[in-house]
DNA sequence: GTGGTCTAGACCACA
DNA sequence: GTGGTCTAGACCACA
């Protein structure tokens, strides 16, 4: 389910904030569904316990999931139009497309980058 | 000409480095122009020398300008298309495309803030 | 693990940034180890925190380290063929080779040269 | 003579040592040939004479050209083997070789780099 | 605790 | 004069 590709350059914590997202946005993990403890993900993807961590306490901080403590860590309600992280995403977006836009990149670059990024998939 | 915000949440360095790129996209400074002196900016800003030199530095790094020891700092050329930097703002902004996606910010919004960032000023 | 020569020419964040690259790609450091602080390793070192930042903030730009405010810095993945850093680096290569050949550099010089920079150590 | 490429994100600087170090390779300038004057050259690039006058300082620097005061620049002698010029060129090349072998460029890649360089043209 | 920004200096090489 | 490196601090947000 977590499959990741441990030699990308993407951090491999990034990619499990990714990963986990995707999931959620597809109703795969849908709110309050337990995600795999800290420990067990770690085995199962043979990476060191201090980068789940660093993932859950990230997606925790975004809120994306919930930890209650001695339970473990469940998905959060999915993000919706009015959310905080969405407006933080977006927030996060028209920075990037602003300096974009100092180094010369034009309005229709823009947009077709926009387009592919969500076409892909 | 560098009229900053000293009491803005951006940076310094920043904010330097914006308003740079902008007056070069602008055409007000144009290839091989002299830069004003670490010092001599920080003096009439009223900033620290440290602040400015690592604004151009930062600027160095990204191909914005050059420096000549001894001489002076330089304005490189203007950032065309297909340029390395151009290619690289284009990749960035890709990311934050897909993660605002992944945040499940909708393909109309995405363009609308496209929209905003293109249309201010 | 980081010993400089303090008294070398060669600027210490650059003998930093050169050190940690060879204790990546190495393998001592693996993806998602925590770096030292700021703090701990300029005071292990005997510098000052600003010239450790320096070199930090100079590796998390080039993509070697990842850092995340209040918890540390961490070494990103390590670069890989078809990389953009890897390639990043063949183009600066290939822009030296060039200029080395215009300055009367034989073919066969530069070939020693590169011989001589990978059989180091 | 010395076509350069105006729009080129080289600097003009740069472009204009590179030219005549092509041009004093191939034999097309010779030692002790004069070169235009900063004033001439500016007029016919069409650029600013402060761009040519950097050009041909850190080539009088680099040893590329001499200057007479009243009379104008000339050529220097052709770089040979063992030239300081030469050398200084072969030292940047082994930094960057050294480098590009820290980012993860194999041998192999480099000793391709070096070859692509030398056929081109 | 962590990294990020900034001030206020010093000294260096290069021209 | 110019930019480049470095020391010795301070204060900030974030956790």
């Amino acid at each position: 389910m977590f499959m990741l590709d441990l030699k990308s350059r993407v951090p491999i914590y990034e990619q499990l904030k990714s990963k986990t997202l995707e999931l959620i946005m597809a109703g795969v993990l849908a709110t309050d569904d337990k995600m795999p403890s800290v420990r067990t993900l770690a085995r199962d993807l043979g990476v060191n316990p201090n980068t789940i961590q660093k993932a859950y306490q990230d997606m925790e901080k975004d809120g994306i999931i919930y930890s209650v403590t001695g339970k473990g860590s469940f998905v959060a309600a999915k993000p919706q139009d009015n959310d905080v992280a969405v407006n933080a995403a977006a927030e996060k977006l028209f920075k990037a497309v602003y300096e974009a836009r100092l180094y010369g990149v034009e309005r229709e670059t823009a947009m077709e980058v926009v387009n592919k990024a969500y076409e892909k998939e």
